[in-house]
DNA sequence: ATAAAACTTGACGAAAACGTCAGGATTCGC
DNA sequence: GCGAATCCTGACGTTTTCGTCAAGTTTTAT
């Protein structure tokens, strides 16, 4: 009996997956991560992943556990590049390159990978049950970090003496939005759907906003 | 036999309804905004509205027809606050003014609100399935008063050249974001729970942060 | 008081979803 | 080539949910 799910099989070995299993799982995570984020989780049935997968339903269950392990895992996921954009706020760099280079880099990445954006703004939404302690103190770590940095600026006067926290949440809201909340976004533009040049005006417009 | 349910029974009437179905639909539309809004519209079941409402499931049903009807109905309740806030944008009033009272009044109703915010962007995050052609066109003149306003500000040369669809779309991210993204704000803020104190910062440094 | 309208409710049926299982088919290492 | 590990899958059981129904009780209007 060679019955062995998903989780326990990669405890040691975790690189040298097989290809086919490689392959079942990117395609069930990537036809999750869209279903998720226009269904939400209970919207979204694993008999419909299965079949967007191209796979029978208990071909789905052979690689994970429950739905909810396929969740977590596309949270994980999300999670590691919640701060890779982040990396671009460093206290010796030029406050209007570093700030920028944020804001284009966050638009960007959202634009790209939509659904995975709008799958974590979901998970937020909803009160951010799935994220673990780990991660929530993860994401302050980062945040006071990136803090720490424009304070560093405005201590320097090469910055206005904003709250560094709200003025995050500002720029955090707004990259996301366009995303996120895309329809609006169009009706909004009064276009039918978002193209990269609205995403460039965006971080224009942005940009030339906020005081800085 | 009286069987008649919900909507046939308001189609002449409409103001003098019960007060026995006003108390009953009052607390069940209640009750479903804070379910939906933390549960998404496939996680909340009937018999949980049931429940908490303190109704048979069967009584319920007698009020509204389906599950969808109950959400509907608090779209279009949440729809006709949309639009409020934006009357401030008026282009007779000093920008300054205007726009600080919009995000006063937008961050302040998102907050007492924080339930019924979080439905909407709920909805809108899957992509607004359930918004009429109506309501979306309804948003879109809205929008674009509020514009032309901006832009007469614009040509008198009393407000910076920014496009102000975009400006709008900056505002209304942010604002939303204090209430529908509360746990991360609140982690960014470093704070237990988010208090009154905590929105009026927002509100300061919004407008101190937005150059105009 | 009384009849009609409005309201309440326990029980029920049908459909759908989750997750399981046992056994068959492929692939892999040697 | 062969045995073991991995992968695949149709059918099934259980639970949950939606929505219905028919028979009650309470309220309202006259």
């Amino acid at each position: 009996m060679a019955r062995q799910s998903g989780d326990e099989r990669r405890k040691s070995g975790g690189d040298n997956e097989g290809r086919i299993r490689a392959r079942n799982e990117a395609k069930i995570l990537e036809v999750s991560v869209r279903l998720f984020s226009t269904k939400g989780f209970d919207g979204t049935t694993i008999s419909e992943i299965a079949e967007e997968s191209g796979l029978p339903k208990a071909n789905v269950y052979y690689y994970f556990q429950t739905k909810a392990a396929i969740y977590e895992r596309l949270i994980a996921e999300v999670f590691d590049d919640w701060d890779a954009a982040l990396r671009h706020i460093r206290p010796e760099r030029e406050p209007r390159e570093a700030i920028g280079d944020y804001v284009r880099e966050k638009l960007e990445s959202s634009r790209r990978n939509a659904a995975q954006s709008r799958f974590f703004a979901g998970e937020l939404l909803r009160g951010g049950r799935f994220l673990s302690r780990g991660q929530r103190q993860h994401m302050r770590d980062v945040t006071r970090e990136a803090c720490a940095a424009v304070e560093q600026w405005i201590a320097e006067g090469r910055f206005p003496a904003l709250d560094p926290r709200h003025f995050f949440i500002m720029i955090w809201a707004t990259t996301q939005f366009y995303a996120d909340f895309a329809p609006v976004v169009a009706a909004t533009l009064e276009v039918p759907r978002l193209r990269k040049a609205d995403f460039d005006d965006a971080a224009e417009q942005i940009l030339k906003a906020i005081h800085f």
